[in-house]
RNA sequence: GGGAGGUUAGCUCAGCGGUUAGAGCACCUGCCUUACACGCAGGGGGUCGUGGGUUCGAAUCCCCCACCUCCCACCA
């Protein structure tokens, strides 16, 4: 074996062997454990977000199949409507063309042509990080399957009232040229002006007159163009005497009404608002309430219109705006102009301020849905993980406002309605049901498509074959967790809850674990026009795919974005390296004897630290499973590391040796070698789900192995907690074994003895303590020699200490240490007032403690008992060191 | 304007009522000790954002304030 691991040298073979290992049966007796994947965009790229679901998800998986579920983890990727037309779009504007110049049908064979291109990639990069899909159930948004499951769900909606086609203002993206939902607008604040323009009243008494002025203020002038009204808050006293009134509209001289209306507020700008309906939400509403007409002097790609006026017509909104006021100004109706900081809306996928436009489109009314959405949380049917997310649940979901679906787009799912040469509207399940439905053939079909994420909302069980009642939708329907980014709790998770629950009657998961958004070293959001994005599979080029994993997970603590700093990642393939070289010490160790990997194993006959590793395994198994059924898969990984590296290798192999390298006689120390093997066999199970590939590959060379599982460890037993094996006795003794052996080295090194330099050590246990200690340290001589650093000329003497040795009591024992030929440094004498001073004050604290009725009253008495038993302890350890130093 | 979260070692973060506040990385001192220098042993470093309160006892619970982050929101 290499010393140092490289995980290029396996990842590759691995993958190859788990191929179609990871099919899950339907039907089947066992349980089963179901993931969906949040489906990643289908040309996409996966980033480091992704890897970090991936790395949660499979790590669930994995440790579910190998607890013995029938665990299902289903892949798939999204058609993404927007991302992927803009993309294509992007490359035909290169090529000269566009999708207009197209037309739909050969705009739609390229995208499938795109799509088909990249189809691979998302599984391959899976793949690379160890994920343990059925790919056997790959699914895409758009295939024939789920496109069935989007049009029964449009039309059962539909039929149900609660998807309808109407005429509303909606989020009109100029750049996408279509409409898009509230959640995809994204509000920045922004440096902007505010314009006081003045508008005449119209005064039929006063003819002739100079006419009474009123000023209105606005941060888009531009729509002026197309104001209809000029509104007042009702019972302002500036403005009562318009009621009933108009004024007449500077540049356009249209007259236009003053009306009253709550929307207005008194106390803002001049209290005066002028009201443009076609391109104002709360406009469009107070027109509405007021009947005004509406004139809609901005298209849908931004420009100007026709009833802009000839000078405008055509002529961008921006541009139009710095046009409109010059007019004004020139025109004197332009009263002043004030720096203003507002907020507007972007759109998040295109990046160009909305505009609020009026057209027809098609809405579902989801408050009903939401409600159950709700109640789903508040009776804990569903769980979100971390519950900070349930305040954002509840809000979202009780203000919820129609959902516009569709989408002035080619890719996705086209709308199942058609329209009938009369104008009937039909919505169908197929395009011959509609004619059936509408009597006649002659059907145009809507242009529009679904938004993408309609499709994404039945994902759960779409996947699954529904409306058909498969076997697979009965074995894996509902799902159990699902892992994705907060960032889409309200496009994606709210919406797969709220369809779920209305089509098939329960949530589609129990328990959803949102994680944070990875940011790099410094905390800095992610993103490629950054330049910090890091590509996941560079990572896993780099470091290995384990140590991606292992540092995303052991990062996913609840409620944070995270971190993601390179060195740290270095820092877990180190750990990868150690977790090599333990085992390659193991059967570098143990080449020849007939040790191997033993299914059962029981302490009986074992030695101390024998009994303890196994102690402590058993331990660790428990706290790794009860982390990972919290979904804290932070701590989880801490266990496992600090288990691994603190425990196994830093302690058990130490203690191992003495009988591995012929120090120690097989009476003393029956079975190591078994021992050995059986404590990798389990932890590197208890790895496995983290860290796959490594874990795979030392598993099939450990010796006896195929009695655990004949071909992969993915399918071996999770270890589980053995009571069997806990054995708090040997835990404690060991532990104060540790802590002398610890304390010994600390103090040889504050006595400047150097590595190889003569030390004679003195271990003796305290003789109120514990009645076995001494003989257990009698039993563990070997051990202590071999642990001790005492030189050549040096020894351990299980008998105290003569005068003149530094001395110290830790758990237990006493320990002195006589460095056999040393010059007395002037570091050890400040280091040991240091260290007397520290105990002097604790000393102080706890007495103090222990002083006051109030503690002993009214704390817990085994809280009283532990302090003095501290004290008792602090204080004779004062008195050992005292005697070290006095004798100095 | 609402809401949520954060403020703990140089950095990134755990800990969230009980004795001596932890980890990884970084740092310092020794070491290439036959598993591993992606290593070993030892070590330094924190008045747990400020100010109050509750409690025998507070990073931990409550209140105020400060600063940061995010989400939601039609004051033109």
């Amino acid at each position: 074996m290499e010393k140092q691991f490289d995980p290029k040298s396996f990842e590759p073979r691995w993958r190859e062997h788990w191929r179609g290992l990871f099919a899950a049966e339907a039907p089947s007796e066992r349980s089963s454990f179901v993931i969906m994947i949040p489906p990643p965009n289908v040309t996409g790229k996966l980033h480091i977000g992704h890897a970090l679901q991936t790395a949660l998800q499979d790590l669930l998986t994995r440790w579910k199949r190998m607890q013995g579920y029938n665990a299902l983890w289903l892949p798939g990727t999204d058609h993404a409507g927007i991302a992927t037309q803009l993309m294509v779009e992007r490359q035909l504007e290169s090529e000269g063309t566009s999708r207009e110049e197209l037309g739909r049908e050969r705009f739609l064979e390229r995208m499938w042509a795109w799509t088909a291109q990249y189809g691979d990639n998302i599984r391959q990069q899976l793949e690379r990080l160890g994920a343990s899909c059925d790919w056997s159930r790959e699914r895409f948004t758009l295939d024939e399957g789920l496109s069935r499951a989007v049009r029964e769900a449009f039309v059962r909606l539909h039929e149900e009232g609660l998807i309808y086609r109407g005429e509303y203002m909606v989020n009109w993206s100029p750049v996408l040229d279509t409409a898009i939902s509230d959640l995809e607008v994204e509000t920045r604040t922004v440096q902007g002006k505010l314009y006081y323009v003045a508008y005449p009243v119209e005064d039929p008494d006063r003819a002739g007159a100079e006419p009474e002025r009123v000023v209105v203020a606005t941060t888009r002038p531009e729509t002026m163009l197309g104001d209809t009204a000029v509104a007042f808050a009702p019972g302002d006293p500036h403005y009562a005497h318009l009621e009933g009134r108009h004024a007449v509209l500077p540049l356009v001289g249209r007259r236009i009404p003053f009306v009253a209306d709550p929307a207005v507020e008194a106390e803002f700008g001049t209290g005066l608002v002028k009201v443009t309906p076609s391109h104002d939400p709360a406009d469009f509403e107070i027109a509405r309430r007021h009947g005004l007409p509406a004139i809609q002097v901005i298209d849908r790609r931004g420009r100007m219109t026709e009833a802009a006026g000839e000078e405008l017509a055509g002529l961008d909104r921006f541009e139009a705006r710095q046009k409109v006021v010059d007019r004004l100004r020139e025109g004197g109706h332009l009263v002043k102009v004030e720096d203003y900081v507002h907020n507007v809306g972007f759109s998040d996928r295109s990046g160009e301020p909305v505009e609020p436009l009026v057209s027809t489109q098609w809405f579902c009314d989801v408050s009903g849905m939401a409600e159950r959405a709700l109640e789903a949380v508040r009776s804990g049917a569903l769980t979100l993980v971390p519950p900070t997310y349930e305040k954002t649940w509840e809000h979202w979901l009780a203000n919820v406002k129609p959902w516009c679906v569709s989408r002035q787009l080619w890719w996705g799912h086209r709308i199942p309605a058609w329209y009938a040469p009369d104008g009937r509207v039909v919505v169908a399940r197929s395009e011959e049901a509609a004619a059936e439905k509408a009597g006649t053939r002659e059907l145009r079909q809507d242009p529009d498509v679904l938004d993408t994420w309609f499709s994404s909302g039945l994902w759960p069980f779409s996947t699954l074959g529904w409306p058909e009642e498969t076997e697979d939708l009965r074995t894996f329907y509902p799902t159990d967790v699902l892992v994705t980014a907060h960032d889409i709790l309200f496009f994606w998770v709210a919406r797969m809850v709220m369809m779920g629950y209305h089509l098939t009657d329960r949530s589609p998961f129990h328990t959803c674990h949102l994680t944070g958004l990875v940011r790099d070293a410094e905390g800095q959001k992610m993103s490629k026009t950054k330049g910090n994005a890091v590509d996941p599979l560079e990572l896993v080029e780099e470091y290995g795919a384990d140590a991606v994993r292992f540092t995303l997970t052991i990062l996913d603590s609840p409620g944070r974005d995270i971190p993601l700093d390179p060195e740290r990642m270095a820092g877990y393939r180190a750990f990868g390296n150690k977790i090599w070289n333990a085992t390659r010490f193991a059967l570098t160790r143990l080449e020849g004897s007939d040790a191997r990997v033993l299914p059962e194993l029981g302490p009986e006959g074992l030695a101390a630290p024998e009994r303890w590793i196994l102690s402590r395994l058993s331990r660790s198994a428990e706290e790794v499973s009860e982390r990972f059924a919290a979904l804290r898969f932070d701590e989880a990984c801490n266990r496992l590391y600090h288990f691994f590296w603190g425990e196994l290798c830093d302690w058990y192999i130490e203690l191992a040796k003495p009988p591995l390298l012929g120090r120690q006689s097989a009476d003393e120390r029956p079975r190591v070698g078994e021992v050995l093997l059986s404590v990798l066999d389990r932890s590197l199970r208890l790895l496995h789900p983290v860290m796959p590939f490594l874990t795979e590959e030392l598993w099939h060379r450990l010796p006896g192995r195929e009695a655990i599982h004949p071909q992969t460890i993915a399918l071996a037993p999770y270890p589980e907690r053995r009571p069997d094996w806990e054995d708090a006795d040997v835990e404690a003794r060991m532990g104060a074994l540790i802590d002398a052996v610890t304390r010994v080295r600390s103090l040889a090194a504050e006595l400047g003895v150097r590595r190889g330099q003569d030390l004679s050590v003195h271990l003796w246990a305290e003789p109120d303590g514990d009645p076995g200690l001494a003989a257990f340290l009698e039993e563990q001589k070997t051990v202590l020699e071999w642990l001790c650093p005492t030189g050549d000329g040096g020894a351990v003497e299980l008998s105290p200490a003569p005068a003149g040795a530094s001395r110290d009591l830790v758990a237990g024992v006493n320990l002195g240490l006589v460095a056999l030929a040393r010059e007395p440094g002037a570091e050890e004498r400040e280091r040991l007032v240091g260290e007397l001073g520290k105990l002097e004050a604790e000393i102080g604290r706890t007495r103090e403690r222990l002083a006051n009725r109030q503690f002993l009253d009214k704390a817990p008495p085994e809280i009283v008992e532990g302090n003095r038993r501290r004290l008792a302890e602090l204080e004779e350890r004062r008195e050992r060191l005292a005697a070290g130093r006095g004798a100095r």
